[in-house]
RNA sequence: CGGGAAGUAGCGCAGCUUGGUUAGCGCGCAGCGUUCGGGACGCUGAGGUCGCGGGUUCGAAUCCCGCCUUCCCGACCA
């Protein structure tokens, strides 16, 4: 038992920021690279982005979007076609000056984000009216020079989905928006278990050269926001910044609205945070490479019935459709590996030895509410799936009451910082520029969103007194 | 870019003040054996340009100078 303090992870109620660290690296989700900033996503992280890809992905193409994918270098001069575009963006570009041995006439950037070139083909696709609309997604890698790196959370590269479309009226695009807003919002709550808010950016936090700027804000188990996706209306500011125009049914020349939206990542450390425990992580189940781990425990050298028969329980397994992992290591002990698992955040752990064979009995261990349950083995792929169902409804469930119960609204400045320590504070506010910058002085906190669901109101400012111009509370949180 | 700390084995550290033999310890790793129902144990072993460059000295991980890197705290961000 010595060894437990040592191979345990930081408390999350002692050092939130290095829990996060710890299980990162101790479930091997990700390293750092040699480059400041840069992140190497390892097996078990990356077959969660998988899950996650093909999860939207199917949802992005079920939608009529198509992949594609844009070069990674772009014109610097393009970016600064977008006045907002660039200015927002600048800070954190990565410019190459040098290539082939020599100083180019003109820098590239590494693509930030994809409006600029894609926007720069899509005019030269777009013809007619007939053209439209035009709906591409592309997985991509991009990268935002970090000052302050964190894995999965903000690392100078990352990868992500893009999705780009140009439509014939702004009506068509505003849809666009909303529908990309929607499947991002099913992945959120049905996928990753999240139960983010929704709602809309508010101008000091919208995308450089958005219109409206949509988002999911999800609560991670500090009280923090931490924005699961975005999805934004451009309008015509790219279309006229890159000429992408039609010719209408009627004849004459019209510029396309155009939208974007994109998850990445970051995706992944929102799950972490938003349902990790002091164990370690915890999966939802549709995102887990490993639903459930069979970890024989046998005796002495006699065991070939014991791994048999985890070999036949995990092939029964994978024949139901279930993600199934067996944990035969010898040197290993059944504790070791308990906590292990556990660490890594599989749902459900089948483990069983002489003692519940011998009655016809597996025993299946729950991650979440740490259960143990006695199955018989001829039912054990109906309980693993019902498990599996019963461990996604309890995770989403833990997660919206917790956000609900830490999400505060309140009518006056004092209750508004003390709220503030504790999770989402739901607010009247101004909207005023300096007004947002007061509230981020005293208190870290920043506007997250304007959430769909809040009741009309006409108070006033909990800062200032003056007149709400969105006609709601906001939202305003401590955010990652 | 401003403020603070640290660079010694894969990880975590000691040694440095007061220079002096083959640079240690814990975890991890390898081999063998005993174990196995909540982070097992014994024995044996492998593994080091002491961040880099220069200087002082008979001799530098240790003292001096310069540089680099990383981490933490502040201004940006999916």
């Amino acid at each position: 038992m010595a060894r437990a303090d040592e191979l345990a992870i930081t408390p999350q109620s002692q050092d939130f920021s290095a829990w996060y660290n710890e299980i990162v690296q101790k479930a091997e989700l990700a390293d750092r690279g040699p480059v400041r900033g840069t992140m190497v996503i390892r097996p078990y992280g990356y077959r969660i982005w998988e899950l996650l890809q093909s999860e939207l992905d199917s949802r992005i193409k079920a939608t009529g979007h198509q992949n594609a994918y844009f070069p990674l270098f772009i014109p610097e001069e393009y970016l600064k076609r977008e006045a907002e575009h660039v200015e927002g963006f600048s800070p954190e570009l990565a410019v190459v000056t040098h290539a082939g041995g020599k100083q180019l006439e003109e820098p590239l950037v590494v693509r930030p984000t994809s409006e600029t070139v894609i926007g720069e083909m899509m005019s030269n696709w777009i013809d007619s009216y007939r053209d439209l609309p035009l709906k591409l997604n592309q997985w991509a890698n991009v990268v935002r020079w970090e000052m302050r790196p964190r894995l999965f959370l903000r690392t100078t590269e990352f990868l992500w989905q893009e999705g780009h479309t140009a439509h014939a009226s702004e009506k068509d695009a505003r849809e666009e928006v909303m529908t990309a807003l929607d499947f991002y919002r099913e992945i959120a709550d049905e996928v990753a278990l999240l139960s983010p808010v929704m709602g809309e950016k508010t101008p000091g936090e919208r995308f450089a050269g958005a219109l409206n700027t949509y988002s999911l804000e999800a609560m991670m188990r500090d009280g923090k926001a931490l924005q699961a996706a975005t999805s934004h209306y451009l309008g015509t500011n790219f279309s006229k910044a890159f000429n992408i125009s039609y010719q209408s049914k009627e004849g004459d020349l019209r510029y396309c609205y155009t939208t974007s939206w994109g998850m990445s990542t970051r995706l992944i450390g929102a799950i972490i945070m938003s349902h990790g425990d002091d164990r370690g992580l915890i999966l939802p189940p549709k995102l887990a490479p490993y639903q459930v781990v069979i970890v024989p425990i046998h005796k002495g050298p006699d065991n070939t019935q014991i791994k048999q028969l985890a070999e036949q329980f995990s092939l029964d397994l994978e024949a139901s459709g279930i993600r199934t992992h067996v944990d035969d290591r010898e040197y290993l002990s059944p504790g070791f590996k308990f906590n292990s698992w556990e660490q890594k955040g599989v749902p459900l752990r089948c483990e069983f030895g002489e003692r519940d064979i011998s009655k016809g009995l597996v025993t299946l261990h729950n991650r979440l509410t740490s259960e143990k349950q006695l199955v018989a083995i001829d039912q054990l792929s109906r309980a693993v799936k019902e498990g599996l169902h019963r461990f996604g409804a309890d995770l989403y469930k833990r997660a919206r009451e917790f956000r609900l119960s830490n999400t505060k609204y309140v009518a006056s400045k004092e209750e508004f910082f003390e709220a503030l320590q504790h999770g989402f504070v739901i607010a009247e506010h101004c909207g005023n520029k300096k007004c947002e910058d007061d509230i981020k002085e005293i208190s870290a906190a920043t506007p997250r969103c304007i959430p769909f669901d809040a009741e009309e109101t006409n108070g006033k400012c909990i800062m200032c007194g003056e007149e709400s111009p969105y006609k709601k509370p906001i939202i305003f949180a401590k955010a990652y």
